[in-house]
DNA sequence: CTGAAAGCGCTAACAA
DNA sequence: TTGTTAGCGCTTTCAG
């Protein structure tokens, strides 16, 4: 008797009412033998694997475990598995990543490694495969983007730094071929001739990676340029932190000599000696926010296409008044 | 023709050898249409999810992420893909995560999440799903468990600070439910009373968890007993933290009037003030590590039981000779 | 409300 | 070497 009829007692979403009775006297029999049905079979005849891609570009990046911990619980809730994939910031490994996912036939899949121009993206840009984007963006596409309002956060730390008596600003920063860089610098841009006027333009240097080394050598290069600052804003923590590293080695010291701040509110930087100044945000709610836009897309909606969540300058001791006005 | 010729041509390793030419054909033929085998169906003929489940208690926490690269890394290179699972640290989160990891069928599961007593962890031992331990142990289990040497390193803090002139040693560390807990503070006893002889017995106290919190709380009151004590060996990093932290609130200045060393060497404790003396172990190893002891599993091999990976020593500014023997 | 039957797309055994 | 056939375990029509 049972195939069909077990199948609608297991699953009360399924057309076909049933006794209770039955039905109960079904899941009783299925606890007993310990019965759970074959993911494989049902996928077979539903078209749905309850899965979804989750891609990060690096795990040990402090920015993106709160992100994917906020994607798995969220997605997980609903009812779906995420598959992780890192593809340690390499393109190549993307593309075969974002394959493999498709082969797998995740119903959608959530990126935090988008480059600016990946083509890998662009691609998934106009597919059928529900896509979002988190955290970094590409130029020019139309997928739903998850990410931080860090134009206001930059603002608002550039406001901080010029109410301190800032006037000559350095931003050394990430590779250009990230959304995130781009939008920190043309906000930093904004907001310096905006606040002090146009003809006070800042010195900006990409750097190859956001790290620690990366800061480092910036600093190290824009000291050895006789780069005049009475502040460093970096294009993130880890920057920040060579910042800071590169400044000692030269004599140089926060917040006395020169004022340093990030971006991202890393974990510790707040133990860092100086405490770090950086723009905050909620790694967490990120990553919800953008398996609940996911979630919609598999729901049919047609989401919003940015979304950004507020930013918060946490001001520490990393910046203060410069010594003097250069 | 084809169903079952397309079948073979597609995957080389499948039983029924075939001609290059015609196999060639099939290949160009698939990628003409974009075709991509249906893992479900796949699945449902072979007995294989081509998946296995990593199950992290808190992703968060800065030992996991190398951890879970080191083992997405290797068992993506083995072709199966990870689904990751959070457990929040919460039992009853952990038997429901294994549950539905069981119905999904995963082929294996590694476990970051283990608690000394854990009941979902001890059904899983002698269970049929081939199972790993990272890191965290069951007591009496023979479950294959992949850790660092943490007994090694202890020992080796220990004799540090014994060559430094310290004699009263003090452990604050985390909750007892946990192996590493115990591992650590079992090798600091035995230390000691090989160093210093059984009568310097330390003072031992365990906090609710591993955090900062735990720590400033766990010294505070051990300052507030009139615990005496020229170095404090925390638990792991977080704990050391919340040491210094109290320590400072308290008017105690490290390493001047008290050494404090930690576990783990997390990103970033070489920048605070002081560095923090720690012992250091390859987490990204260990996942790679934990991987193939899994893989070995599924390809029916019967792993040695118990995988230390070589821990070392990293002395830094947080430990120094005491000011005087108390 | 429940039983019966077909079929999702693949692979494994067997036949040719 | 290739074609054929059956069936993995479920869900979903369609009958009863």
């Amino acid at each position: 008797m049972h195939p069909g009829t077990a199948s609608r007692a297991l699953n009360p979403a399924l057309p076909g009412r049933i006794t209770e009775k039955t039905a109960r006297k079904v899941r009783e029999a299925a606890r007993a033998l310990g019965y759970l049905p074959d993911p494989a079979a049902r996928s077979l005849r539903t078209r749905r694997s309850g899965v979804v891609g989750v891609v990060v570009p690096d795990l040990t990046n402090p920015v993106l475990p709160p992100i994917v911990r906020g994607i798995e619980e969220t997605l997980w809730g609903a009812g779906l598995a995420c598959l992780l994939a890192d593809t340690d910031n390499d393109e190549e490994r993307e593309a075969a990543v974002v394959a493999e996912l498709q082969a797998r036939r995740c119903e959608g899949i959530i990126l935090a490694t988008a480059t600016r121009a990946s083509a890998t993206v662009k691609r998934l840009d106009g597919g059928d495969l529900p896509a979002v984007l988190v955290t970094r963006d590409i130029d020019g596409g139309s997928l739903p983007f998850v990410g931080a309002d860090d134009a206001s956060g930059v603002r608002a730390l550039v406001q901080h730094l010029v109410e301190l008596g800032h006037v000559r600003i350095a931003h050394l920063t990430g590779p250009a071929s990230l959304s995130t860089t781009i939008t920190r610098e043309m906000a930093l841009r904004a907001a310096i001739a905006d606040l002090l006027g146009p003809d006070r333009e800042p010195t900006v240097r990409h750097g190859a990676s956001f790290t620690i080394a990366a800061g480092r050598q910036l600093t190290r290069r824009f000291l050895g340029d006789h780069g005049a600052a009475t502040a460093i804003v970096a294009g993130n923590d880890m920057v920040a932190i060579g910042c800071l590293e590169a400044l000692t080695a030269a004599g140089l010291r926060c917040p006395e000599d020169i004022s340093v701040a990030g971006h991202n509110d890393m974990p510790l930087v707040d133990k860092l000696q100086p405490p770090l100044t950086t723009v905050a945000f909620s790694q967490h709610s990120l990553g919800v926010r953008a398996a609940q836009v996911l979630l919609g897309r598999l729901a049919g909606e047609d989401p919003a296409e940015r979304q950004l969540l507020p930013t918060e300058l946490v001001v520490r001791g990393s910046t203060a008044t410069p010594r003097a006005t250069l």
